[in-house]
RNA sequence: GGGAUCUUAGCUCAGCUGGGAGAGCACCUGCCUUACAAGCAGGGGGUCACAGGUUCGAGCCCUGUAGGUCCCACCA
């Protein structure tokens, strides 16, 4: 006999068999040319990130699929690594730095990148062994960093071919310019939100006339830098002024005053100053017209050198200053409250400043075809299918994508110039010599890839390419991704079309996106609010099984769920659920093993039970193969505990201690199959529990269970011979019986150590002969003194209780159940009780200072106290009634 | 402005292509039955937001209404 603990105690034996895990190897993807693969690419942590339960729930998802294909015996790549996350880690550096009381740009770019290769030793391997203590079985020795040498390489290649292309070009535009952080800022890192403003009506007077038009704006400051009116062409209000000039207050720049469609009438005063540099609008509308461009703004958001006696001040600053002035000049029409979507950094918050910049950007038009194709075509499948709505949203809007950053950390982009003649060569090294004036002396470009391109090529980077890898050959296209449906525009769209692209074939078949891990009051989990739950001290509390338990039941794919503790420790108690049953079953099973060699001692009952298991096996491998993960484990939870626990085991226990030796050697065949099936299902889920169990019953039974560990063992598999329909129903219709009985007594209150005669009336004989062969585990379950079996209803008493099932009836004769004077004794006690307690409260209730004094609720209360206790009056009353009779 | 999504038991949510309204927690009753009180048995509780429609049949499909959440968007 085997003895576990008497409770499961997760602490104790995780890093015990991740450990070994570890040093199997099991995690290990062979690149067998001979099995097929399946591969994950794991979305990467950035390496500043700490471990949050977003993190925690698509890594659960990733294992639970990876170990279930490892165990189904495909050569099953889980692909790790870390994001140099370009931006975020580059600002917590500076932070450091500034602890220490340096500044990034006096320390100098090398020193600074030498820095950062520090932090991202010290900090980059955190995320890494907090995935580890989640029982993550990603394949660790291939794990991989956006700026190792190899994915560094990858990064270049993509970069010169595309700009060999032509879909990689330089050019000067408006760009989201974020002034904090002080660098360029793709659309997509562009957060809008509603913000309270004023809408400033202005006049601004017309070139030689004595009048004006009045122009609306949200930021006066800017039109330091307009360069233009615009009104609709249609609109009556200004027809004539059309061709004009109106004059620029306090500037006194001269504006044209020209007409575009683009206008609303209905806005504003329905004329529009005209701001090239500072509006993504006023741009456009500038390079149709040839307006002059005059960026009035320094780069960290003060008034430039154009601002005159404003320079030097902050925008906030001198939007006061300037609307101060218009009001004494007169000019300031009114001031309307207004409500508009103001850009901010979606990083630090800050507010975005469109400005004009000369910048890198990557041509979307033609690279988003078969990006766009791939999802409406089904070659990529998006999980739950309206993502591929959102993704639509995305691609049909699509925008050339501004990729450079004014940023150290990250790779630097490939583009030369000649110190000389500044004649620009991308190449993958420095040139030695100008091309076009021969200089020997070159610069590089200062500026820094988006974070994002090296994760564009995430999928096949990681295998190898450039080079042609057998990992390459073998693993690529992936089959599935699992990742927050908040990156599909940052990451999942963009590895799409580099797909494409670059190998020519999609990244993966699959995306399953989950949704956001919420608080208990549905709430974000963020740092400022200070709602966060760590995974890590989930863990340690109920467990690593628990934890993932949690996070991938009772949600559908891409819904966000919330968070409670109550269900973390509902399924540690699940967890504890299967380590008994499992306790119990091993303190059955004799040391030598099962000798099971008689097949006809299988009962009615073993075959219902292993009928269902088997039938289990087909139905949470069909889930899990459309990745219906939650529903899956809500099958596993249910058969394991209603129906192996509840059931079949209470089932068994007397066949286990009787003297049948076939019979008990056929019980514990069953009940060891059964288990094994269980936890083999279960791995993915509960990998540690699993294990654990496993290690302890695998040694008995290494016949059929030939290896050591449950992880790299196979993934059971439905067999038809296996479902006995007839024995299923036979035994089911005993669980009926037991179920009416269980309720007949709770009916009566009728005290478990009480057994009474049980009688099965049914003419038919198969029906007979079903209860004939359950009678000793029927009579224990329903707690008989006897079981009598009857083809008629002789010998029964007439005022005998009776269960009807389809069939048969089962009598249970009253006076077994219960011992009539010792009822009616409680009964009548039970009354008086009634009668104190109705009199208190009917007291109460027919005071009249009570009921004008109390609170509302209070009264509320005691009617309701009232009303129930004269309903239970009524029943004690009634039963004693009867009881009498 | 466009779009998505949600509204199912006291709470949080499942419910896959339309055919029995479910789980966990909470609650009530009775049990320490030698695997498990982190447990066992039994129980109460729902006009599936509202109004129409399609259908033999609707929580599920269609239309509309109300409320919530979110995403996108260059209306100054």
């Amino acid at each position: 006999m085997k003895e576990l603990a008497k409770t499961y105690n997760p602490k104790e034996i995780e890093q015990k068999i991740y450990d070994n895990w570890l040093e199997q190897k099991y995690f290990h993807a062979s690149c067998d040319e001979n099995k097929k693969p399946f591969t994950i690419v794991m979305p990467p942590p950035n390496i500043t990130g700490q471990l949050h339960m977003g993190h925690a729930l698509n890594n659960t998802l990733q294992d639970i699929v990876i170990r279930q294909k490892r165990m189904q015996g495909y050569d099953a790549l889980w692909q790790p690594g870390c994001d140099h996350a370009s931006i975020a880690t580059e600002v917590k550096i500076i932070e450091s730095l500034k602890k220490e009381g340096i500044d990034k740009h006096d320390l100098g770019r090398e020193k600074f990148l030498e820095k950062a290769w520090q932090w991202k030793e010290e900090y980059g391997g955190r995320i890494v062994n907090q995935l580890k203590k989640l029982g993550s079985s990603a394949d660790w020795d291939r794990e991989r960093f956006t700026m190792d040498e190899g994915l560094s390489r990858a990064v270049l290649e993509v970069f010169i071919k595309m700009y060999e292309k032509g879909l990689i070009y330089k050019g000067t535009k408006i760009i989201n310019w974020c002034p904090m952080c002080q660098t360029t800022v793709s659309d997509a890192e562009v957060e809008h939100k509603d913000t309270k403003g004023h809408f400033w009506h202005i006049n601004y007077p017309i070139k030689g006339e004595d009048r004006c038009i009045e122009i609306a704006t949200t930021r006066p400051e800017t039109m330091l830098g307009d360069t233009a009116v615009v009104v609709h062409p249609d609109d009556d209000r200004y027809k004539d002024l059309i061709g004009k000039t109106a004059i620029l207050p306090i500037v006194n720049r001269e504006l044209p005053i020209i007409a575009d469609t683009y206008i609303d009438m209905e806005v504003g005063t329905g004329a529009m100053k005209v701001t090239p540099a500072h509006d993504p609008n006023d741009f456009e509308l500038g390079r149709r017209y040839g307006l002059e461009e005059i960026c009035v703004f320094t780069d960290d958001g003060y008034i430039n050198e154009q601002g005159g006696k404003y320079q030097g001040m902050s925008t906030m600053e001198c939007r006061k200053a300037i609307v101060k002035e218009l009001e004494e000049l007169g000019l300031l029409v009114k001031v309307k409250e207004y409500e508009h979507s103001v850009g901010h950094h979606d990083r630090c918050g800050c507010i975005i400043e469109p400005m004009i910049k000369q910048q890198w950007f990557v041509k979307m038009d033609e690279l988003i075809k078969p990006a766009i194709k791939a999802v409406d075509e089904g070659e990529v499948r998006l999980i739950p299918a309206r993502m591929s709505k959102l993704y639509h949203n995305w691609t049909d809007n699509i925008r050339d994508w501004c990729i450079s950053r004014q940023l150290w950390w990250g790779h630097r982009i490939p583009a030369y110039y000649c110190d000389s003649c500044g004649h620009m060569v991308v190449a993958r090294e420095c040139p030695d010599q100008c091309p076009s004036c021969q200089g020997t002396s070159f610069h590089q470009d200062e500026d820094c890839l988006d974070t994002w391109f090296s994760s564009a090529l995430w999928p096949f980077s990681t295998l190898g390419w450039p080079d042609e890898t057998p990992e390459l050959k073998h693993f690529y296209p992936t089959n599935l991704l699992i990742t927050g449906y908040d990156i599909i525009f940052f990451w999942v769209i963009r590895m799409i079309f580099s797909g494409y692209e670059q190998m020519g074939e999609r990244p993966f078949d699959a995306v399953l996106f989950t949704g956001l891990v919420r608080d208990d009051q549905g709430r974000k989990m963020s740092k400022s609010l200070g709602n966060g739950i760590d995974p890590l001290e989930v863990i340690d509390k109920y467990g690593a099984d628990a934890l993932r338990f949690t996070l991938v039941t009772g949600n559908a794919p891409g819904n966000d769920m919330r968070f409670y503790w109550e269900r973390v420790e509902a399924n540690r108690n699940f967890a504890n659920k299967i380590w008994n049953a499992s306790r119990f079953i091993l303190m059955n099973m004799p040391e030598e093993g099962v000798s099971f060699t008689n097949t006809d001692a299988l009962t009615d009952a073993d075959k219902w039970i292993l009928s269902k298991a088997n039938q289990l096996i087909r139905v949470v491998t069909e889930n899990m193969d459309k990745y219906e993960i939650g529903m899956a484990a809500d099958k596993l939870y249910e058969f394991i505990w209603d129906e192996l626990c509840d059931w079949y085991i209470e089932m068994v226990k007397p066949r286990l201690r009787g003297e049948d030796e076939d019979s008990r050697q056929a019980a514990l065949y069953t009940l060891q199959t059964v288990l094994m099936i269980s936890l083999k299902l279960l791995h993915p889920y509960m990998p540690f529990v699993t294990e654990a169990i496993y290690g302890s019953l695998q040694p008995l039974a290494s016949d059929r269970y030939p290896e050591e560990s449950i992880m790299i063992s196979t993934w059971p598999e439905y067999d038809a011979s296996m479902d006995y329909g007839a024995e299923q129903a036979r035994t089911e219709l005993i669980k009926e019986a037991v179920r009416g009985i269980r309720n007949v007594r709770s009916g009566m209150n009728v005290p478990l150590s009480r057994k009474a005669k049980v009688y099965v009336v049914s003419d038919s004989e198969t029906i007979r002969d079903t209860f004939e062969k359950g009678r000793e585990f029927f009579a224990t379950l329903a707690k008989a003194s006897e079981v009598s079996v009857q083809e008629s209803q002789e010998g029964i008493s007439k005022d005998a209780l009776s269960v009807q099932l389809a069939g048969a009836t089962i009598y249970i004769p009253l006076e077994d159940l219960v011992d009539i004077d010792k009822e009616i004794e409680r009964l009548t006690a039970e009354k008086e009780r009634l009668e104190g307690e109705l009199k208190r409260v009917n007291g109460m209730l027919s005071n009249e200072r009570f009921l004008s004094k109390a609170p509302e609720s209070k009264v509320q209360e005691e009617q309701a106290k009232k009303e129930k206790y004269e309903k239970m009056m009524e029943q004690v009353e009634s039963q004693l009634a009867s009881l009498r009779k």
